[in-house]
DNA sequence: CTGAAAGCGCTTACAG
DNA sequence: CTGAAAGCGCTTACAG
């Protein structure tokens, strides 16, 4: 059943269908009526490849994430949808699972136009390529970003953040720092260290070169790398880890070590993810503005889709050190150790 | 840039530069080579919605998933994206977060031949329209299905998983066993709940209508139904949960009351996620073949979009208890409680 | 092995 | 307000 039958049907011309399909005001109210029934009589659905092949728009957005599974990106997620629903886009997903090779196939997806737009959660394709894309589709970068690049992004000072969560250790006594960055590809596991290590600095504490330990963002990663911390001869008071699931894997091997989280180690997270306030002990943690992210990412994407001027290309949205239970001073921990 | 640019600048016809790209084999080295040159050198890139107007293949599989962020459906997840791509076809994911609207949205993605095909991971629909669908449309149901529908599916026997699950903790002693169910409108949950309540009653045992809670999968709403249960004047001394984040919110409720997990409650959970032999206590569950349920569904689809002939429609696989730390028997539960 | 031509199912500028 | 007609960019059956 195409649109042709549906006209012949209805005793009108298929342009007249189409009109009543896409632009309903155009057509008088008997005729539309009239067609309708015959749309409902028949259950014509119209060829939406079709009419993507004419108008050159597929109502489409793709959104390529590195971690479908990750509590942080699926409220990212959240914002975009909600966003691109409320002005008839339909989001679809790619998941990367951190594979460069698999966010290069999404992108195509786009230069074949298969989408009218991309929001992209991870960017870790080299800088020259994607510039080029840019400037000729509609795309915008969230949480992720490549530096020194004129594409729309969005995102939160992760320096000034990882700064922040570091000197909320440092303010409750803690020299003995260690870091558990994300794998270290990433830009944003190298801005959260660079935080880490400008607090350090800046307060004139030494960075063991050991205390530093590169995870994958995984929960079991936060896990193994804290067990390295502690079989340190010197092991570390407190821990910041890139983000929430690492800072429960580092507890967690806190524990499984025999040792408390705080009283023996502090840890800092970042995120803010759902679990981390249901978690024993309750994380302190920095949260980011993960909906808002989303719903700002997607409404930059629907500007560049329409063509309309952007004032300002990086947003960058408000973090917050939220203070729970995961870290106590480091006195504290120095009077739980004596005790052992 | 188009294929008709291309063409004349190899000076060639247009069906040959299709034919260089989608049947190489049919055109002489020579000229291959000559409009693989012009291709690279205007870096030309085939319209896609193009074809796939003309040949009716989108290849791109669509995926309907409840919730993108579970664990346990991204293993699946995984199993039928391995599959995909070595048939050549793409996988785009529709997260509907367990709503029935968004469902049918997804749906209308592959009548609207957006799709080649799809594998539905939730199943909420009504019946009737469903298998009308899917006789005209190549769909597979995976983990989910609908009860005496000819779809094409793969899934285990959760009744028989769940008495299962339910006779372990029998076996162990208990006779106040507590269910946490999931959403009631979802057959798994049914059929779950089946299962428990089979055993239950094939050993004589009592179900205190108290003892049965809806949750909705979420570890939020496991940690809520246990502490109604921990709250009943006779409380379980043992909870059967539909999924293992449930079960993790289930023991969250025990400990966050003063008790312990096993010895104050037995907990079994489902699916056998990663996390749950990170968990503390380690939890027993019954393990699902995920990542083979996945690639089965998958395998089907591609059979069913080549019209091949599937010889079973309906394929079960095989479930197996996992039996780890979260579970004592009753009397360790009984002394325990003796003790307070 | 290659080309000319038809056609996939819509939409829209144009004319009336 | 409505219709006739062109055309979007490919692919493929047919002919040579």
């Amino acid at each position: 059943m195409k649109m042709s039958d549906v006209a012949k049907l209805a005793n009108v011309s298929p342009a007249t269908v189409s009109r009543v399909l896409s632009h309903p005001e155009l057509v008088s109210t008997e005729t539309r009526q009239k067609v309708l029934d015959v749309i409902n009589q028949v259950n014509y659905k119209p060829h939406i490849v079709a009419r993507q092949f004419r108008t050159k728009e597929t109502k489409i957005i793709l959104v390529v994430v590195p971690d479908i599974t990750s509590a942080f990106f699926s409220k990212v997620l959240r914002g975009i949808e909600h966003v691109a629903v409320n002005h008839g886009y339909q989001v679809i997903l790619g998941d990367t699972e951190n594979d460069i090779e698999r966010e290069k196939e999404y992108i195509n997806l786009l230069l074949q136009k298969q989408a009218d737009g991309m929001v992209l959660l991870t960017a870790r394709l080299n800088k020259a390529n994607l510039e080029e894309i840019s400037n000729h589709f509609p795309m915008v970068l969230a949480c992720e970003y490549i530096d020194g690049l004129n594409i729309p992004t969005v995102s939160i000072d992760n320096i000034s953040s990882a700064r922040k969560a570091t000197e909320h250790l440092i303010k409750l006594g803690h020299t003995k720092i260690a870091h558990i960055t994300g794998t270290i590809n990433v830009i944003l596991s190298r801005d959260r260290m660079r935080g880490y290590q400008q607090a350090m600095m800046s307060h004139d504490l030494d960075i063991d070169s050991a205390y530093i330990q590169e995870g994958d963002f995984s929960f079991e990663s936060g896990y193994n790398q804290m067990l390295k911390l502690l079989a340190l001869e010197n092991p570390p008071t407190a821990v910041f880890a890139f983000n929430d699931d690492m800072a429960m894997g580092a507890i967690k091997a806190v524990k499984d070590s025999g040792l408390k989280c705080p009283e023996d180690l502090a840890v800092v997270g970042f995120d803010n993810i759902k679990m981390s306030s249901f978690h024993e002990p309750k994380l302190t943690t920095i949260d980011q503005p993960k909906y808002e992210i989303g719903k700002k990412a997607m409404e930059m994407l629907i500007k560049l889709i329409n063509k309309e001027s952007i004032h300002k290309k990086k947003i960058v949205m408000k973090d917050e050190l939220i203070i729970r239970e995961s870290c106590s001073s480091e006195s504290k921990v120095r009077e739980s150790l004596e005790v052992i």
